[in-house]
DNA sequence: CTGAAAGCGCTAACAA
DNA sequence: TTGTTAGCGCTTTCAG
């Protein structure tokens, strides 16, 4: 069984190899009668063509590389199962490469397009250098950004500057003047949602009047524990924030297990917004900003399949709405109020 | 760039196209003097050999099939992110496949092996049928399951038995008497783990010479929205439990709901276990059943990596134990303690 | 140590 | 409509 080929068939159909082919690829060029019978040959070999072969002789992998940094994050699993979730009733198989290390970026976004082992391109979360973008453009491999900006490529993205504007707004309503934005490193060139958020942060700050302090903006690596560190510093100020925007739920649980171990209730004396709302928060009850994580995998897998088609001249965007989403993390300042206090994450 | 070919490189090494091969494939047999003349020229043109052809030539995909069922189920997800960060540190490329329903099942599992796609194949929590088992041996491919069993196959499981006696006996310590088993279908042919569970919750219950009573047990599709209604109709029994065992964490955050919609407190009404140990059991204090998600993965790819080398006589098996992870939804019977209250969940 | 040539299994152009 | 044949790009004998 396993080294049927269409020749095989083609003899036991009593017929040449190219009619197999066609009748493989539904020619219509093909008359019924000689169809049944390479049909029937075909099942009783139980043959199926080699997807090697055929991808050397068209030119045509038929296979969608997906490419996402760190598969650990909550966030872009989400993104990765809307992208899955399109691609696995198309007809092009999926191959997903996950880049941990930077150094790894780099020799993976440079070396997967000209490998030729995909007909198109989807980077989650992952910004490609200018070079990248060269070599995309040498291999002719038609690429979609999720959650990435690079203006020669399609992409499919959500208005962090809005988001990270609606937070701090939200904090800001309910009365807080003082309010912390904790963060990944702002200068890595590979994320630029968070420099986005931080301008929303900014923008909200600016806008009601209150000065930005410098002592309120605390970056680390990305991650739980970091951020309860980096919530611990801010509370240990001598002038410490009555509420923190986090950048990611991620870091917004990490900074409630900071305000829990510092004995501090949560929203009464720290209010603190998260952003993403990934299934923990909705747990967690954390106030957070909404982006429609799984619609950008889908939206941006259907865009890539578009663009493989019928390709565009120009980078097509799609542009996905942030929403606030009220939960139990954040207060009116000064308003004790123990109800929604995070119980489940106390000892 | 993108039609480089190694007859070019030859062309431009002053070679033949063997001597190319012979470098890219780093034979012994090649002077350095040339080694090196190929090896300019490969970099001068920026070459990079073109896999389907190397797969045709030499029937190696160098690639591994992963297929997973339900890619939206957290445990799954855990799993193959162990998966992942084995294989993507490996010669192979990874392979995604996503089987939803279950008519997908069937075909997907028959067609991927014979399609050669792939020099190996990973079952993430699926179990293949006696056919499927067929189709492996036929295509003479190595297969290995993650949580799932078949006599005839390679696979890292869980003593779920163990795991449910576990959890079972914990509440029984605890004093309760009244113990529900909430799951999937029992009689899901591809489901193991439900059965082996309720093997271990009705061995526990038996040693402890409580009667096994039908009404505790309510089987339903998996989720936590089928686990909150479950828990609802066992809550408006006429005699209630005190204690429920989820078979995961998911349908264990399901029946807090329908405890906090229904004003009782957990665990001071109502105790609650569930079993997986994912991220948000972690967040919301779920007393669980931890099992090694992550690194049933990580054992599933490696034993797949060591047979495609080494191809065993017998299939192998590694079991990974289980461990009670206490935490705050279960608790002594009778004594109502309000300080473990899971307020995060509550309105 | 190296070049030439025969496939790997399939598609597509060309005849018939 | 159908059979035949020339590649697709690489690996791997087989000579030399």
């Amino acid at each position: 069984m396993s080294k049927t080929t269409i020749r095989d068939v083609a003899k036991r159909a009593g017929v040449g190899v190219g009619t197999v082919s066609r009748v493989l690829n539904n020619s219509p060029a093909v008359s019924d009668a000689t169809r049944q019978k390479v049909q029937s040959a075909i099942e009783a070999l139980n043959f199926s063509p080699n997807p090697a072969a055929r991808r050397l002789s068209q030119g045509k992998t038929m296979a969608i590389g997906v490419i996402v940094p760190f598969f650990t994050n909550p966030s872009v699993v989400r993104r990765l199962q809307g992208v899955v979730s399109v691609l696995s009733v198309s007809k092009y198989d999926l191959i997903l490469f996950d880049i941990e290390k930077v150094n790894q970026r780099d020799m993976s976004l440079r070396t997967i397009p000209q490998r030729k082992l995909a007909d198109g391109l989807l980077l989650i979360s992952l910004t490609p250098s200018d070079i990248d973008v060269e070599q995309f453009a040498l291999a002719n491999i038609p690429v979609v950004l999720v959650d990435a900006y690079h203006p020669a490529l399609s992409r499919v993205l959500v208005n962090n500057v809005q988001g990270g504007y609606q937070a701090t707004k939200h904090l800001i309503d309910l009365g807080h003047r003082k309010i912390a934005y904790i963060s990944d490193y702002l200068d890595d060139p590979f994320n630029s949602p968070v420099r986005d958020r931080f301008t929303g942060y900014k923008q909200a700050l600016a806008e009601a009047g209150i000065a930005y302090r410098e002592e309120y903006h605390l970056q680390g690596e990305h991650g739980r524990s970091p951020a309860r560190h980096l919530t611990h510093t801010l509370l240990d100020l001598p002038d410490p924030p009555t509420a923190v925007f986090a950048y990611s739920d991620t870091q917004a649980i990490g900074a409630i297990e900071a305000a829990r171990e510092s004995g501090l209730s949560v929203p009464g004396d720290l209010s603190i917004i998260g952003f993403d709302n990934i299934e923990a928060a909705e747990y967690l009850r954390i106030t957070t900003i909404r982006q429609a994580l799984f619609e950008s995998g889908v939206k941006g897998a259907g865009l890539l399949l578009n663009l493989m088609e019928t390709p565009a001249a120009e980078p097509q965007e799609i542009l996905l709405p942030t929403k606030l989403i009220d939960r139990h993390t954040t207060a009116q300042y000064g308003k004790k109020q123990l109800s929604g206090q995070i119980a489940a994450l106390q000892t």
